[in-house]
DNA sequence: TGTACATCAGTGAACGCGCGTTCACTGATGTAC
DNA sequence: TGTACATCAGTGAACGCGCGTTCACTGATGTAC
């Protein structure tokens, strides 16, 4: 249409890739095809070819972007353990769990990033790492690799909770499983903060 | 071909179920054709609808099927504490996460189920009831439906991790959740098994 | 200031393909005579 | 025991449709003169 400067093919771009985020979380990346995702953005198919070079390049894009606005919205709320708990309390809300479009791709498309090509989960990966990396502050664990871990944990278990959440036909019981994980990530996160490490006395 | 008694029309029934699971926890429900799911099974596309009304019908029989059979491979090792650590670590191992195909039905497919139809959620509800009454059973709780929250709570940090594990493409941080992953779900047996409920020591 | 032109983001039709589903047909079987 | 027939699990071609991708074209713009 229009012959503007070049910052108005990127808006166009970050509007398609947000959009997209929306509708695969939404939907998944499997049922969201190419026409819907350009109608989102109030675009036609073919400009697709024009921003990304397959859907699996979009597909990859989608999920460096989502987890780059989520580490965003969320780093300055995750510095102490009162932000932390703030911030699970929203994850494991009835409001997230039935609102997946707006909501952590992670819950939404981590089994899609699991089948998905190399630069999918790198990107994933990479995306992690950054979010990972500030929970690890919190987690008092000198050795690096270990806290890693013990953050990346702690998502999984937020991650596990929702999905399970979303798949319960018995909405009491999928209430009760979101109370629950609360419990149990916080006491999972006092732990990590108390405690010196791996040792912990079993048996 | 053959009119064989009704054993026949069953077992070939049976054996579409069972590839169809296996094909759905490798390559995800959408991508999964008829045609291919057939042809797995030795027959061709056409006999599909004299074993199923729709795709959404076998959907629905494959998440209620495996559900079963992981309940009943399950259900004599999960008794007692000892037996249940046995199954976390079998869980939580490398074997399963390279293997979809021959593992959990939660953790391949949890994202699909909750985009799913009503009968396939309530499905896996039903199934997952019945395996969350075994180990809420190990869950030292007497309210049932706390029991049950707990027990549900377990599973999901599971399936989250092996799902982590599974979309990371850092293979030494893949493997470090993973162990860290058990390590945390056996502190929070621990402590169920311990305490009185959900009261505990905050702040 | 006014006109001609090059640019290029976006259009929309078309491609081959696999999807879920339907249906007329096949052919090996058990049964009837 | 031998033949004719009814059954019905399974075949394979076809349906309309949406998929990812390609490409000749459009038309509003900024620039050159």
């Amino acid at each position: 249409m229009a012959r503007y400067g070049s910052e108005h093919k990127e808006a166009t771009r970050r509007r398609i890739i947000e959009k997209a985020g929306h509708r695969f979380k939404r939907d998944g990346i499997d049922r969201s095809g190419i026409a819907t995702l350009m109608s989102d953005a109030g675009l036609t198919n073919g400009a697709f070819y024009a921003h990304f070079s397959s859907k699996d390049d979009l597909v990859a894009t989608v999920v460096a972007d989502q987890l780059h606005r989520q580490h965003e919205r969320n780093r300055a709320g995750m510095l102490d353990r009162q932000g932390f708990e703030r911030f699970v309390r929203d994850y494991l809300s009835p409001y997230h769990r039935d609102h997946p479009a707006e909501g952590c791709p992670s819950a939404a498309l981590l089994e899609d990033i699991g089948r998905g090509t190399d630069a999918t989960k790198r990107a994933y990966t990479d995306g992690m790492l950054a979010m990972i990396d500030d929970v690890a502050a919190l987690v008092e664990e000198p050795d690096r690799r270990l806290a890693r871990a013990k953050a990346m944990g702690i998502f999984a278990y937020l991650i596990g909770t929702l999905q399970a959440s979303r798949a319960l036909a018995d909405g009491e019981l999928a209430n009760d499983v979101l109370t629950q994980g609360i419990e149990n990530v916080l006491v999972l996160l006092d732990l990590h903060m108390a405690g010196t490490g791996t040792d912990r006395s079993r048996k």
